[in-house]
DNA sequence: CTGTTAGCGCTTTCAC
DNA sequence: GTGAAAGCGCTAACAG
């Protein structure tokens, strides 16, 4: 591999010449600049990024943690950035957190060791204290799906007490008093609003949402199969279940159908995240979008902006939308 | 961030000496390398690894193509190298080739860029020719999921014969002998093996697969529903489908679904992959397992040998198994 | 607009 | 077993 001192002799200037033409932030005359560029095609010469690293502090490379790597929520998410990142000419290294506290901090020192120059984060554990610690350090951090106070402009978020909101107000537009919800763990908050959400909506709507009407699971499609059993052991039956993410709302389905209990007639599903795997249900699942690849792609802009110095627009409040499809049978 | 140098002077030794104890690549006496380790701890020296990159010429990080980065089929592969090249202290970076032949090169390109120390590429368009000049470069190369000619040593790949054969030796066990296969494109090598493992099951067997019982698709789940399709036009009503990936599976179910055949009673299917979203499917699928996510540990342990001169034991070679689930039915 | 020069933080001969 | 010193390939003042 040709270095920048062979270019510079072979074009007959110096080495900060090139360099100057290979980061295009000085001015160098037209003649100079062709000259140069001859040599580098010439020679095939392709700058050393670790060189360039090593000398500028900067490594033009972003970390990003992710829960799992092997999930099509993150992989939304990780395309959503590798596609703004890469268009801004920027490496994206990925790491898993895989839902442990130990395991996302030891991922995201292993990122920082790696010189990243900012940090795309999606903890689900480490607390609020440790993130907003992390921003603290010289390098630039964004936080996706979680709003930590005080460091709100640096996180990306979802209005999931929204998308509770919509899933119910949906449900009841389609002419359903029973509801039933499946929230997920009380300890994450995006859980919560989105079960305050709902709830909300009932209340806002006139209708009544007992709390044995709403059982808790951890997101697992286990938990979904268990809320149905749950209500049928309580001599509830809902015509309508609202799950807190896709994966329950398939438990459920699934468990349903080992009931021979007819979706949508006999009970309607509603999920949320409309995750890619929504189409291989049966029937297609009606669900609340989360606009985790957008979000992705904000996530990268607000990075660019903050470890680059780039001038993006941010707007880093999604809005979630419901997604209609065929679970929700109407009630006229 | 403090350096080497702080540390050698607070240790009151050389830079070289400390550079010895980092990498333990020489004889240090127990009594300094202990002054060393306390200065380190004491400072909280994180070696930076770029210098050490430039200094040693390898980058320590090795670069992984796959086509998508959202699927649950190169998230199990993604999975399985970043899992081991963690364990070596190694860090992957990921790039997406989009099955398109500019796309894959020039990702590669990208990760030569980066200094990569060995590359594992999952390659769908590009030249056999391509990948055989890749591996004659200097950085070391390994390749996923195809076989190719002079290579062989640096390719991981699956007995995709041996898959088809399976999969209509385990239809024909189950007593179907009106067999259909939707097969993957035909310029694709481990398409055209998947096949020819079928017809030689059914010729062993005696069992007879006419070439219009056979049709092409794109590995789409599209291409799965129209191949119901096709049959049905074509007349002929076989009591076992089986297909070249998972995903046409899905769509043949669907298919299926709305023409109201019932699966599997009137109609079998059987898959190929064992993709994690089979188990959304109903009935849950029954499929040929393709072990993807092993593949890429063992690429990952073939990278270390040959660029880290690491020792691992490596086998290259994969068989599927049978997946037995109930989208096959049993005639006795 | 262009060249000179001093590092960036580390590894690696080569002596001792 | 340890230290001195020469780079790795590049960037970024600074001077002209």
């Amino acid at each position: 591999m040709s270095t920048i001192y062979e270019v510079s002799k072979l074009a007959g200037v110096s080495l900060a010449t090139v360099s100057r033409v290979i980061n295009k932030n000085a001015a160098v005359s037209e003649k100079t600049k062709e000259k140069v560029k001859i040599a580098m095609e010439q020679l095939g010469y392709r700058p050393n990024t670790i060189a360039q690293s090593l000398a500028s502090n900067r490594s033009n490379s972003i970390g990003v943690l992710v829960s799992q790597l092997d999930s099509p929520f993150f992989g939304e998410m990780m395309v959503g950035i590798e596609d703004e990142m890469r268009k801004a000419g920027k490496q994206v290294l990925f790491a898993a957190g895989h839902n442990l506290e130990s395991m996302e901090k030891e991922s995201i020192e292993f990122l920082q060791s790696r010189n990243c120059d900012g940090l795309i984060v999606h903890c689900e554990q480490a607390s609020d204290e440790y993130m907003h610690s992390l921003t603290k350090g010289k390098t630039s951090v964004v936080i996706v799906n979680r709003k930590i106070p005080m460091i709100e402009d640096r996180c990306v978020t979802l209005d999931n007490f929204k998308g509770g909101y919509i899933a119910a107000q949906y449900a009841v537009a389609q002419g359903h008093t029973q509801l039933a919800y499946v929230s997920g763990p009380h300890d994450k908050k995006d859980s919560l609003e989105r079960l305050q959400g709902v709830k909300a909506a009932c209340k806002d709507l006139g209708i009544e949402l007992e709390d044995s009407h709403i059982e808790t699971g951890d997101y697992s499609e286990k938990s979904g199969s268990d809320a149905i059993s749950a209500f049928i052991e309580k001599g509830y039956r809902p015509s309508i279940l609202i799950c807190a993410n896709d994966e329950m709302a398939s438990g459920a389905m699934k468990r349903a159908r080992e009931l021979e209990i007819d979706i949508p007639k006999e009970l309607s599903i509603i999920g949320y995240d409309n995750t890619s795997f929504t189409k291989y249900l049966h029937p297609e699942l009606t669900t609340v979008e989360n606009p985790i690849g957008k979000m992705g792609k904000m996530a990268a802009k607000l990075i660019l902006n903050l470890a680059y110095d780039q001038k993006n627009v941010i707007h880093n409040r999604f809005e979630p939308e419901m997604v209609i499809r065929n679970s929700v049978y109407r009630h006229d």
